[in-house]
DNA sequence: CTGAAAGCGCTTACAG
DNA sequence: CTGAAAGCGCTTACAG
């Protein structure tokens, strides 16, 4: 290649990172050379040379939750209109996995890494933070706040979806909780509990009930919740794919939804705005979380001492999507300065 | 690092390789000063030595179609467990971005390459097969069938879909078909004809529609064929995207499902296993998929020449899974020697 | 069994 | 502006 176009090889590497300092003629005989030999620059070789290798490391819970394809898939797209490429890894919500995943991403070189799975405590990640490896979290954040990331105010949302259901009447609203050492989970759960301390609501322990975020957990917690003598006549489920059980649940037992019981979900991914379902939840934007975490990241490559002393904290504000299961649709929408959308084809 | 186990670093190399040739205490000693120092090899340079990166290309159609999205998770699972990396690419089905991303992974110095989005003609990934590069497609193929893949058999799964109209006593059963140029939808189209001629039903082209898999495409295909005189009394989506599309169209012209129309789609995907939605489909085998590609892939990558004699045609068998939406579940089941499964949690 | 040395293909001061 | 040379951190014949 440096033959051909009749150079050095440090004046092919200048010319193809457009490094300045080289005569035109001669730049120009070198893309000729290029291009007539199909000749593209060793990525490895570079990386090696560089100490950088233009690599990300994307570390998502659970690929099958629309939520994070969602996010993923963002992310992915960020970061390749920045000419970075990103090696995917999915923990299933094992810390133990997540922890072998950042080890090996590290041991890949990763410039940085995008952490979507982070557990409240987490030795793994804060061993991150405190080293100063460029990375950022997103959705889910460490307990002590430490570190960037960007994630939806999750209190923010419950109380809105909860106060909503106030609004609408209600008095005895259950909840169907995450895994405590989720950050989203718990800050839900607090707003939950916020919105009715400020109602004055008395607070009844046994309507909150823990489904894990799994469908098959979150159904007997709803079976659990709706069973009971003076069953709660509103739930708010700690995500979508916990509010999709509850209305198993509610329709095993013969339950109208929103009639019988009114339902409210977190995520707003795309099986609730199906027709047939039509579920009432605190949107977030998915595609911006994931815009976002990919941006700072970048930055922090740049600029690693900026964010150890000042790290990002972005908090993206929550949208309640009032559909069908609510009840909400059924009363006058004077009194909800909410977005209403319908369930539809899209 | 060597000179803290008092070796050479070839020394160091063998022993963290396990090569073979190194006296045992040598090897302890090594093993000691690397975990004393926390020493990790650097894959980067290790790459470059090697001439490989153990890193694997996946390129999906859609991160957000379920049908990627659990294939995805499948195929990073199963490169994990081989001690592969794979990077993520999204093409959003358009020709012009695949051919971007195979360069653009072919520069990172990708080992293989998953291909989920090919087109009938494709003249990037052609090239691929021709020059020998260790790929294999899933989903979908080339028209000349060349190079390695793993697919659904979609022709049978159509003939099933289609014969089993037939037996419910539907004569005229409309098509909403995907692009002409992505195998999945002209080999299920051609499905549909073959069961039609062998039952001796005239074809009616005006039955068959375009709906390009999309969502808003297929939601107005599925109109227009609706909308018709003599309207189908069944449909087969081409998937299940396209079958959810359809099922609004029903809704909005008030025909019920499947008192007015029948309906079955393709891919089994998680919504159509609600509840609400219960929609009768040919399911694949996305573990499975995902897994076998996987495989392959990296046996080309071991052994080329084999591959490049012997390319692999593997294709996976379907599944009509019966739910609300075909109607038979109103009729006796002895007739049909299908798998029935219901909707409901999981 | 072991080490010195070459080589993987770049980038980047350094000297001219 | 340009090139020779060192260096990135490994692996792997090669010689001993």
């Amino acid at each position: 290649m440096a033959r051909r176009a009749g150079v050095s090889v440090a004046t092919v590497s200048r010319v193809l990172n457009d490094a300045p300092g080289v005569r035109t003629d001669r730049r120009r005989a070198v893309r000729r050379a290029a291009r007539e030999l199909g000749f593209v620059p060793h990525a490895i070789a570079r990386s090696l040379a560089r100490g950088r290798t233009g690599t990300l490391g994307l570390i998502v819970a659970d690929l099958t939750n629309p939520f994070y394809a969602e996010t993923a898939k963002a992310i992915v797209d960020a970061a390749r209109g920045r000419g970075y490429s990103v090696i995917l890894c999915n923990t299933d919500n094992l810390p133990r996995l997540q922890a072998e995943q950042i080890e090996w991403l590290r041991r890949q070189r990763v410039d940085g890494l995008l952490l979507g799975s982070v557990h409240l405590r987490d030795p793994a990640v804060e061993r991150l933070v405190n080293e100063g490896f460029p990375c950022v979290m997103f959705n889910r954040r460490l307990a002590s706040g430490q570190g960037n990331w960007v994630v939806l105010d999750n209190v923010r949302g419950a109380e809105e979806a909860t106060s909503h259901f106030l609004a609408l009447g209600h008095r005895r609203i259950g909840f169907v909780a995450g895994p405590a050492d989720f950050s989203t989970a718990a800050e839900r759960l607090e707003g939950y509990r916020r919105a009715l301390a400020r109602a004055g609501a008395e607070p009844d322990p046994r309507l909150v009930r823990q489904g894990h975020f799994r469908s098959d957990l979150a159904y007997q917690a709803a079976l659990d919740l709706l069973r009971a003598d003076d069953r709660p006549t509103a739930i708010l489920a700690g995500n979508d794919v916990t509010a999709l059980a509850v209305l198993d649940a509610a329709a095993d037992l013969g339950l109208r939804v929103p009639e019988d019981l009114a339902l409210c979900g977190f995520d707003d991914t795309s099986l609730s705005r199906r027709r047939e379902i039509a579920l009432t939840t605190v949107a977030q934007q998915k595609d911006e979380m994931g815009r976002l975490a990919v941006g700072y990241l970048l930055e922090f490559i740049e600029d690693p001492e900026r964010f150890r002393r000042h790290p990002v904290h972005h908090v993206l504000p929550p949208t309640l999507v009032i559909r069908r299961s609510c009840g909400a649709l059924r009363v006058p929408m004077a009194e909800h300065s909410v977005r209403v959308l319908q369930g539809g084809a899209s």
